[in-house]
DNA sequence: TGTACATCAGTGAACGCGCGTTCACTGATGTAC
DNA sequence: TGTACATCAGTGAACGCGCGTTCACTGATGTAC
């Protein structure tokens, strides 16, 4: 059964789509390519058609993941005024839907650690991911130098992440809220504090 | 070959040690029983004469590991004045030592993610040694009513173990030395803060 | 337009392998007499 | 103190199982004439 052009990549398109959200439920050695396959309504013979190997797609997956979350970011904080962004997205990330759909969220804290220990080129292809939501999340710092701006960004990205991590080994109790909580007033209040403190070193040098 | 009374204990003991370097270095499901059981000089038939499952050995192990973390903090800052220990356990946690020697490091951005999706029963066990942690670093933040360490103390592990997640995904790169001075200031920044608006608050109520 | 052939995405059986776990056995040492 | 027996931590072969990967095959559809 020969398809038309467009089917091969839309197939392997569907498998990427439904793997990412298994493999970060699951982790990224919780879930095998038979039933990955099966995910995708297929069998897993036919896997290798589409990718060298079971890593391959791991790494395809998380990227997919990780640019689905960065386009989610932009969507939600498309018509707020820029110094509201960072907030918006820190209140986004971490929320109780959030803990609770793993599946459907950020690969940081679902996959980080495991995606740490690949092998080198692909915990490259990781690294890169990062490095652009890095420079997005800096973007959402305005009126800062941009060396200041991306540091406020990586503390407040591990500040979720961090915070998130937790929150999913406290599982759904009161300790669970408690981070989600700190977390969300900890990143809040990080944003704040650096254009404030840019704002003094101006003056001063002024 | 029957052995001195204390020698069982001793054995069991140092199989969960040598399996909580090797976990932590490879993740939850990363080695074999058999591997684990070979680096405590043993052969994988003995296991069960230890423990229930390879699961319950990933429970002590995690538990031994994150008592070790705590042991560890506890003996640098012992002479030091209370104010300055929660920034030195900063420092200690945000090094590259720590990001390039997992298996001596911290368990929850090595472990954290799979524990979070083991069993309700182990992870409930996590959850006590988490609880246990924070409460040990809500105690170097002193002058703070308990609520706000408490907080404090939840946003600052997670800053941490989220840096050191994020340093690890970024290898022995620029990148990754700019994500644990990024984490480091911030933590410290953090502790610093809390205690002022503790204050304002304070003199603001008299 | 109709026909013969080539293509190749997808199937499902099979592969070798390593895993967690079980089990019959061993033999040094503790215990009972 | 010496002897016979019981214990049980540790051994190593074996178990069933699921994994990632391979492969011969299928058959609907694209392409060449």
């Amino acid at each position: 059964m020969r398809y038309s052009r467009e089917h091969k990549q839309e197939t392997h398109d569907r498998i990427v789509r439904k793997a990412s959200v298994r493999l970060r439920e699951k982790g990224a050695h919780g879930i095998g390519v038979a039933d990955l396959m099966k995910e995708a309504g297929l069998t897993h013979g036919g896997f290798y058609a589409h990718f060298d190997s079971r890593e391959a797609l791991v790494v395809e997956a998380f990227g997919y993941a990780m640019d689905r979350s960065m386009e989610h970011w932009r969507k939600i904080t498309d018509e707020v005024s820029p110094e509201k962004r960072l907030a918006l997205v820190a209140e986004a990330y971490l929320s109780t839907f959030h803990r609770d759909n793993p599946g459907h969220g950020c690969s940081i804290p679902a996959l980080g650690a495991e995606i740490a220990r690949e092998s080198p080129k692909a915990r490259k292809a990781f690294a890169g991911k990062l490095e652009e939501m890095i420079e997005l999340l800096a973007d959402y710092i305005p009126d800062v130098p941009r060396k200041a701006a991306r540091k406020q960004a990586i503390a407040t990205l591990a500040t979720m992440a961090g915070s998130m991590l937790l929150a999913r080994i406290a599982g759904s109790s009161e300790l669970s809220d408690e981070v989600l909580k700190a977390g969300k007033d900890s990143a809040l209040e990080g944003a704040k504090r650096e254009p404030k403190a840019a704002a003094a070193k101006k003056a001063k040098q002024n």
